[in-house]
This record gives structure tokens, sequence and C-alpha cells, in this order.
DNA sequence: TGCATTGTTGGCGTTTATGCCAACTAACCA
DNA sequence: TGGTTAGTTGGCATAAACGCCAACAATGCA
């Protein structure tokens, strides 16, 4: 078993993987380092909200940042944490086969 | 990359990983299924809180429950999500660096 | 230097998550 | 049948997460 401190410490990586745009912003992030208007033009949301979310990944480590003159690039510093789903797929398609279950009554 | 729907599904998992009592009953039933009573007297919490807790990764697809008579035995449905943190742990131990950092200044 | 461009930070209102108590259902036993 | 045990559900108060606007720093260019 994990102590209660130990699971913290897990948690604060894992909820900052917990939201569709952080989410979306490490697939993006798979493919290289990026700069901040290209991740910022994937989303119809305010420049503010998406440094913010930046913020959240970075605090958690998942992400790194440098400033080159004028721009800010991102870079996934551990790239196996999208590697998750492969894991997940299966809980995924049983979830969405519920859904269509549900819709389908 | 992905879409914000298959985003949402795959946070929808994460979610209900993103709390320290939910990512202990993960790790305390990958040794098994083990009934409500076992799972509620690892915590300091009411009964009604770890019930709901217990919903919330049933719902995401990640342990299911039976009742015989008067128990309810919970079972993970997918240890893989807990060998995600064999990757994370490069992270964790990363921010416990950084975090002693700080508390050394 | 004056000004535009790029991001970040502060603040605020709204939504969602958490945890307790109380009430309820279901199975078991006297 | 009445009472006990085991869990679930509803409701409420508090805390955290989100997203916008506005204001701010920092770089680059005229």
């Amino acid at each position: 078993m994990i102590t209660f401190s130990e699971a913290e410490l897990r948690v604060k990586i894992i909820k900052a993987m917990a939201h569709p745009v952080r989410l979306m912003v490490i697939e993006f992030l798979r493919g290289g380092e990026r700069p901040f208007s290209a991740i910022f033009s994937l989303f119809q949301l305010d420049k503010s909200t998406i440094s913010k979310h930046l913020l959240v990944l970075k605090e958690a480590g998942i992400v790194s940042s440098r400033k080159t003159g004028t721009e800010t690039i991102y870079k996934l510093e551990v790239p196996c944490v999208a590697d998750f789903f492969n894991c997940a797929t299966v809980v995924i398609e049983n979830n969405v086969k519920k859904q269509m279950k549900c819709l389908c009554r």
C-alpha cells in the first residue's frame, strides 16, 4: 500500500492531466516543443486561460518552458505520461459502449 | 492530435484517479477484491464519503462491485492504471527535489 | 524613446468537487 | 415481526477549479 502523502504527490500529476485542454496540450507536445502561440491557436479560449493551464502542467513537472526573445517555448518533459492511455483504452471503450447503451434504450 | 471529445473521455478516467483517497483505493485493490468495510477502515472518513469515492471509480469504469448478502465487494477492473506511476516516478522525484530546495532556501 | 506584440498575473463570478449529517433501502438475526 | 448491520442516496456548506477581463512586464521595432 501507499501512504496518504505519497498519494498526494501522485495526485498532483494526475490532477494536472485532468482537464481536456491540458490533455490535448500534452498530446500536442508529443510532436516536439512548441511555442505558446501554437498551443494557444488550438483552442478558442482566452490567452490567460491557456497560460494558466500551461502553468499547471509546469508546476506538476510535466512540461517545461524557456523564452527565446519574445516567444515562450513549451516542451513535454515526461512523454511517457501520454502512454498512459494505451492502458486506459479498454476502459474508454467500455465507457463509450455503456454510453451507447443508455442512448439506445 | 486528439480531439476535444476524445480528451473528455480520457479526462473522465484521469479525474476519477485525481484524489488521494481514490488513488489509495486503487492501490489497495491491486491486491485483489476487497469488501467495502476493508476499504472503509483504511480512512478516517464518513462511510458516505467513501461510498461516493467508490461510485466515482465505478462510473469511470476503473472498479466494479457486486453484492454478496450484506457485503459489497469491490474489484479493480483495470490494474494497469496503477502502473501509470512507474512512469510518473521520475516526475514525482523531481517535484520532491524542487520542494526540498524551496524549503532549504 | 514611443509603441506594438507576446505572455503572465491579479481579481472576480460561476461551476464543480469534497465531506459531513441524516434519512433511506436491503439483508440478516432474534 | 422488530431490530441490527451494511451501504447508498439526498442535501447542504465549504473549498477548489475554470474562464474571462483588465492590468502588467518584457522584448522588439520604427
